[in-house]
DNA sequence: CGCAAGATTGAAGTACGTCAATTCCAGTGG
DNA sequence: CCACTGGAATTGACGTACTTCAATCTTGCG
């Protein structure tokens, strides 16, 4: 059931069937949200960790003034929050952005897993440090780059994350956001997100039909966004 | 002899003295270093794994303009690295900002300790959850939080951070960064980090004495940065 | 005591934000 | 099939928080 998770998993260890198998049994509970719904808020202690199968959600916060600041996306194969395991709650909230499918893992059969499987252990947690390496990478994006190059490298890492669990189709892949989100993703007003997402067209760096995005150059991309995919820390390429 | 980690990690669990008997014999190989000297380069696979006994170092990739991002400061009790024993290479590089002690744990002796000790294992994983959490915080406070408060919140973090770890005296610690390097940190100019470093100064929310921060009122300067300590996950309060 | 790095200040430029209006488009009901 | 609707995208005008450049002052340190 949780292809995804093998898939991105895999960049990291060989699963066995074995793993497969434990892996399996623990995700039998699977439920569709809709788009837009909060899976886990801010000071939650859920009992369950979220993996997603199908869909888009992101990590965000909300400031006093009500701006949202979106921390992360995750993607099939993504684990939502293994912290809960061992942090009392949850410093953030997680809401869906698409309609996703999403498997409910007890917190024991977590448990289950970390001790019955070193190398499964290993893997989860190399997925966690990837995380975190992202975070590192979109702190330098938010904080050092101009917009156009922020959007740009955002772009770039969602591509190549689509396609490590095989969600792209020619350099394309579906992007569930509005441009407000994309904003609050990258510290950018949605009025300014707009007009750098149409330089981005003109100069025929991106392509955009619906929420598809299309790079017809990716090598060009990556050199006007200064993109090095190392962060990423995957095993091809 | 690594009595900061001690701390840090007693903030988690409650260490027994077989806990504090392993982490002790692995620590035996402590160096001086001094201050603005680089540990570990991006791309580098290191050996050891990094633990601040005494001084400040940080996290910091280049940009290909030359511009340093400086993604995360690590204190006394912090461990630099424990990625290594899973990530390929290093994404980024680590360098001190004053004279440190620096404990280098091989990596062999983290293996023992992951196999032998489980509440280790965990307490150790807590950690790198509070560095992600951490960073999510940053990643809010560069993107959204306009130049006063961003500087405001980060203050606040460091003197808790500080004060968790017994380096604080009346609420006032030890920040040993030029204003170019807090600039670096927060993606301002060195300019503006300076005009706004006088702000606060006027506003009466913080003093500066050289190196040294202090904070009349932690109360205040909490609600005027928006700060909430939840995201340090720390146990006390 | 002298020097270099860091801190401070002023002046001018710019990349972004805000406000507000208009257009586009997918979904809905008639 | 078309008119209606509300959310999202787009565009223009204007304001501002920040940057850059450059000069001067201060401080720590050999």
């Amino acid at each position: 059931m949780p292809e995804p998770l093998f898939r991105k998993l895999g960049q990291f260890i060989e699963l066995t069937d074995d793993d497969r198998r434990l892996l399996s049994s623990a995700t039998h509970d699977v439920r569709a949200i809709g788009a837009r719904e909060d899976i886990i808020l801010e000071g939650d202690r859920p009992d369950f960790v979220h993996l997603i199968l199908e869909g888009w959600a992101g990590r965000y916060k909300i400031l006093p003034s009500g701006q949202r600041s979106i921390l992360a996306y995750l993607i099939p194969g993504d684990l939502c929050d293994i912290h809960v395991a061992l942090l009392k709650e949850m410093d953030h909230s997680i809401a869906t952005l698409s309609t996703c499918r999403i498997a409910f893992i007890s917190r024991s059969e977590i448990v289950k897993i970390l001790e019955a499987n070193t190398r499964l252990t290993h893997a989860l947690w190399w997925a966690t440090l990837v995380d975190e390496a992202i975070l590192r990478e979109w702190l330098v994006t938010v904080g050092h780059r101009p917009a156009d190059k922020r959007i740009a490298h955002f772009l770039c890492e969602m591509l190549l994350r689509s396609k490590a669990v095989g969600l792209t189709v020619d350099n394309s892949f579906h992007l569930p956001l509005t441009q407000e989100e994309l904003g609050d993703t990258m510290g950018l007003s949605a009025v300014h997100t707009n007009r750098t997402l149409g330089e981005l067209r003109n100069a025929g760096l991106i392509s955009i039909d619906g929420r598809r995005i299309a790079i017809p150059d990716m090598g060009r991309l990556q050199e006007f966004a200064e993109f090095n995919p190392n962060y990423l820390h995957q095993k091809d390429k």
